[in-house]
RNA sequence: GGUCCGUUCGUCUAGGGGUUAGGACGCAUCCCUUUCACGGAUGAAACACGGGUUCGAUUCCCGUACGGACUACCA
């Protein structure tokens, strides 16, 4: 009889989530989904002194903007709770205890100022990695070095300790990590970690052996971060009794500057411009802040499909991937091993394509919002209209509007640059006989009249349509680029249109 | 420094003992379009290096180099 899937993603709140973090969030999804399992949402606030207020509204919301939605969490616990580890703060004393009596942790009075010393002192004797291990621990004030009741009376008299555990001298840990193989490590290179804290909260360690076995963790999926203690967390399941229950571990590749080495910061977001987070966060705090993907108008399914790609890869030659096509194909085998770039050119290109998948009546209100902070009313009859003219040449829904927003303003002024290349004496003579015709037309003026019209016009002159459509789109619209420009004199319409030619005729310098 | 992990076009990656090393983004050129895009076509572009093993290695093994993570009473 096989276990339920089990997985969770365990954010600590101590500020907006990192872009690498909501990927370790979709990993876990996915293979949750795939394997007909669950997926929770663990808060790790075991350290109160990180504690930012907001960081957790920040993750939830963040991960309902992409719908990678928990199947318990702290907002919607299952059976296994409490959901947040500040909550279970009285248990995990127990379970340290428990170790203390088997002999696999002991306490430890040891200041700060007293650790502080004995790294010196280790420094100066040139020892390679000073320390707190089965060799040091014999120096220090801990319940293996004091006799007992010294150590019972220490307790009593409720002076400060931690609990650390008690690593072999010589021991090989081996584990499976289903990315990576095997694993193994000599206990002489790790250190007597602290599990439990001076102001009884449990370190991350702890804390997270004793959640994943209790809420029934079936696999870990979190970032390489976390390879070097993972074989701590091994003989944790193992002095605990859990070995039969043990999660499989899969630690996955980190996210990558653009440029250079090193793992993806804010710092390079800010440097070339482009979120490192889901959405903006601000701290009133200390005043921080940062932009996110959703302001910047990334659609939440193009950054998915994006973040999926990015050390994951289905086989096959498919790159658009819908959230549940992502669950059908999603295998942990799949994942690579090597760090990946974070190139957000490549999700512009998603964002595009999602762009142009979506429905032009989805698609209006976008514009309708956008003109709306331009003080511009359009009824949804237009604002489709716009949709439909620019969804095809934009990497952004915003840029619908800003891209026709003479359609409501008329240009005073014309790009200087077409100007001078493009207004010519031909186009004058064209667009003057142009206006004069539309101010006298009656009829439907759609876009195949008003090129047939135009064609026509030019014809009578001799002078060619190409090489004046540039000096025609200036006219009418002040730049030299932009959306099919018959279907704009369509939505203008004919006096409209003669109008804004006859203003271009009189403000712009007239050609030789 | 130590431990662990990694290394295929600029980027994301497929592949895997014998291949013209495939795709996508980006870039370039051309076609379509009496404008601008979309689209289509084409092109440039990669197995880090050195040793083995082998008839043959980009693929397996070992080194080297380079990169990364970790090395807290943070997660």
């Amino acid at each position: 009889m096989s276990r339920e899937i089990r997985v969770r993603f365990a954010p600590s709140p101590t500020g907006p989530l990192h872009i690498g973090g909501v990927r370790t969030a979709l990993y876990n999804y996915l293979f949750a989904k795939k394997n007909q399992g669950k997926f929770l949402l663990r808060i790790e606030d075991t350290d109160q002194a990180r504690y930012v207020a907001g960081a957790e509204e920040y993750i939830r919301e963040s991960l309902e903007w992409l719908g990678i939605t928990p199947d318990e969490s702290p907002w919607n616990p299952g059976n296994v709770g409490p959901y947040r580890q500040s909550e279970r703060k009285a248990d995990y004393m127990q379970y340290a205890l428990d170790l203390v009596e088997k002999g696999h942790a002991y306490y430890a009075f040891d200041t700060s100022e007293e650790l502080e010393a004995m790294r010196e002192r280790l420094t100066a004797a040139r020892v390679v990695q000073p320390q707190y291990n089965s060799i040091t621990r014999t120096q220090m004030k801990n319940s293996l070095t004091l006799p007992e009741d010294e150590v019972k009376a220490r307790l009593a008299s409720g002076e400060p300790y931690v609990i650390r555990v008690k690593i072999p001298r010589k021991e090989e840990v081996r584990f499976h990590d289903q990315i990576r193989g095997w694993v193994m490590v000599h206990t002489s290179t790790l250190d007597d970690k602290v599990l439990m804290k001076s102001d009884g909260m449990p370190t991350y360690h702890l804390a997270n052996i004793v959640d994943d076995h209790r809420m029934g963790i079936t696999h870990v999926i979190r970032g390489e971060e976390w390879l070097p203690s993972a074989p701590l967390h091994v003989l944790l399941y193992k002095y605990f009794g859990w070995e039969d229950t043990m999660p499989e571990f899969a630690h996955l590749p980190l996210l990558l500057k653009p440029d250079g080495n090193g793992k993806l910061s804010k710092r390079d977001g800010d440097r070339m411009g482009f979120p490192v987070f889901p959405l903006d966060w601000k701290n009133e705090e200390t005043g921080d802040s940062a932009m996110g993907f959703r302001e910047q108008e990334y659609l939440p399914e193009a950054l998915l499909n994006f973040l999926a790609f990015l050390g994951w890869n289905p086989g096959d030659e498919r790159e658009l991937f819908t959230k549940e096509e992502l669950v059908e194909a999603f295998s942990i085998e799949r994942i690579g091993k090597a760090g990946a770039k974070f190139d957000i050119a490549k999700a512009k290109w998603y964002n595009e394509q999602y762009l142009r998948a979506r429905s032009n009546a989805d698609l209006a209100d976008f514009v309708i919002e956008a003109a709306k902070k331009d003080e511009v009313e359009l009824d949804s009859n237009k604002a489709e209209a716009i949709v439909s003219l620019t969804k095809e040449r934009v990497t952004f829904p915003g840029e619908m509007w800003t891209q026709c927003r003479f359609l409501v303003n008329a240009p005073k002024e014309f790009d200087e640059q077409v100007a001078s290349k493009k207004w010519n004496a031909d186009a004058v003579a064209v667009l003057s006989a142009y206006a004069e015709k539309l101010s006298k037309f009656e009829g439907t003026y759609d876009s195949e009249v008003a090129k047939t019209l135009l064609g026509e016009t030019a014809d009578e002159l001799e002078i060619k349509l190409g090489k004046i459509m540039q000096a025609v789109r200036l006219a009418v619209t002040g730049v030299g680029a932009g959306p099919d420009l018959m279907e704009i004199f369509a939505i203008l319409g004919a006096g409209e249109v003669a109008n804004r030619i006859q203003f271009a005729i009189k403000n712009l310098p007239r050609p030789e």
